[in-house]
RNA sequence: GGUCGGGUAGCUCAGUUGGUAGAGCAGCGGACUGAAAAUCCGCGUGCCGAGGGUUCAAGUCCCCCUCCGACCA
């Protein structure tokens, strides 16, 4: 267990939800800083499609932006390090953290006592192998494979989810089983204290909010941003280039779609994108969720800090 | 006014010789420990435009009405 003073204060639910500004509020409240516990907007330069506040009206601080750059690797348990760290600091500053997150698995892996044994491992000659002869033999041979030297791991994976059976090959090499990990999951215990809050809102309000949000984007110059990305080494990314409302935009300068097309199909990607964070954080029962169909984030706020 | 085509799921449409209907997309539900804004799994939600007729049985055949589209006047 983290020896921290005070537990962190982490806010969660689905993209559009209002995260941000309340989290900001609350932080500028208890005399807090916001850590955010996203898979994109770790990235330097994807600002605006990843709805980065901005510089100009980040009134406490901020952690967990621009950490690398979109052609370098990151993972989870790089997450997790930075996070614990950052929260142990801004405790020693007599500070409290609230941490804002997006991303399920990184919320996760920041509060809970997930262990990544090989430190923060971000490329695994195991993977590529493994992906390649999936792409040659097929995905049931590659299934097949696993079936043959991890059978208990086979059978909780699904033929189709390589990404899933890659793993699995991966954590083999590592002396691991992912049947043996999956059963762990189910008793994970918290590692940060923490209390955890979720911003509920109504599936037909979060989509209304999504649709204006995308349109911002865009007018807020979207397009010259990931113009801009790719002259960077955007596309040796990883992570990055499967961002919502970026991959898109590439699709449109590459000639493939019109603006149009894009912009419809980052509305859609993100309605399903809420619609996973939306059922990755439901299953928690840890998590207090406050109504804010509202999106009153002064109202939120106040909710949050009166239960404190 | 006339002729033809169409009206079936939220949308685009299938639907054999009559046996109360099924695909894609959307949507909904779920999984998730080193790429997670990723990856994967499951689910058809229906006054078949309205009314009448034939039939044991009508989305399907007949009549009539209505709406949309095209063409002819």
């Amino acid at each position: 267990m983290l020896n921290i003073s005070a537990p962190v204060i982490a806010l969660v639910g689905p993209t559009a939800s209002g995260k941000t500004d309340v989290a900001q509020i609350v932080a500028e409240q208890i005399g807090g800083e916001v850590v955010s516990a996203d898979s994109m907007q770790i990235y330097r330069g994807m600002d605006i499609g990843t709805g980065k506040l901005p510089v100009c009206e980040r009134r406490v601080p901020h952690h967990g932006f621009d950490l690398v750059d979109p052609g370098e690797p990151y993972s989870a348990a790089l997450f997790q390090a930075y996070a614990r760290d950052t929260f142990a600091d801004i405790d020693r500053r007599g500070k409290r953290a609230v941490l804002c997150g997006g991303t399920g698995l990184y919320v996760q892996a920041a509060l809970d006592d997930f262990s990544f044994p090989k430190g923060d491992q971000t490329e695994n000659p195991v993977r590529e192998h493994w992906m390649a002869f999936a792409e040659q033999q097929g995905t049931q041979a590659l299934w097949d494979e696993l079936d043959k030297r991890d059978p208990r791991s086979a059978a909780v994976l699904h033929p189709n989810n390589v990404r899933r059976v890659v793993r699995a090959f991966e954590m083999l090499e590592e002396g691991m089983s992912y049947a043996d990990q999956k059963e762990r999951l189910s008793s994970v215990a918290p590692f940060v204290p923490a209390v955890q809050f979720g911003l509920s809102v109504d599936p037909e309000v979060l989509n209304a909010r999504i649709n204006a949000r995308v349109d911002a984007m865009i007018g807020a110059g979207l397009v010259d941003e990931v113009r801009g990305l790719l002259s960077c080494g955007f596309r040796q990314g990883v992570t990055a280039p499967q961002a919502i409302g970026y991959k898109e935009i590439v699709e449109v300068l590459e000639g493939h779609c019109t603006l149009d097309e894009a912009i419809e199909a980052i509305k859609l990607a993100t309605r399903r994108y809420g619609k996973r964070q939306r059922t990755w954080f439901r299953r928690d029962r840890r998590i207090r969720w406050i109504d804010a169909n509202q999106g009153d984030a002064e109202k939120v706020a106040q909710e949050i800090l009166a239960q404190l």
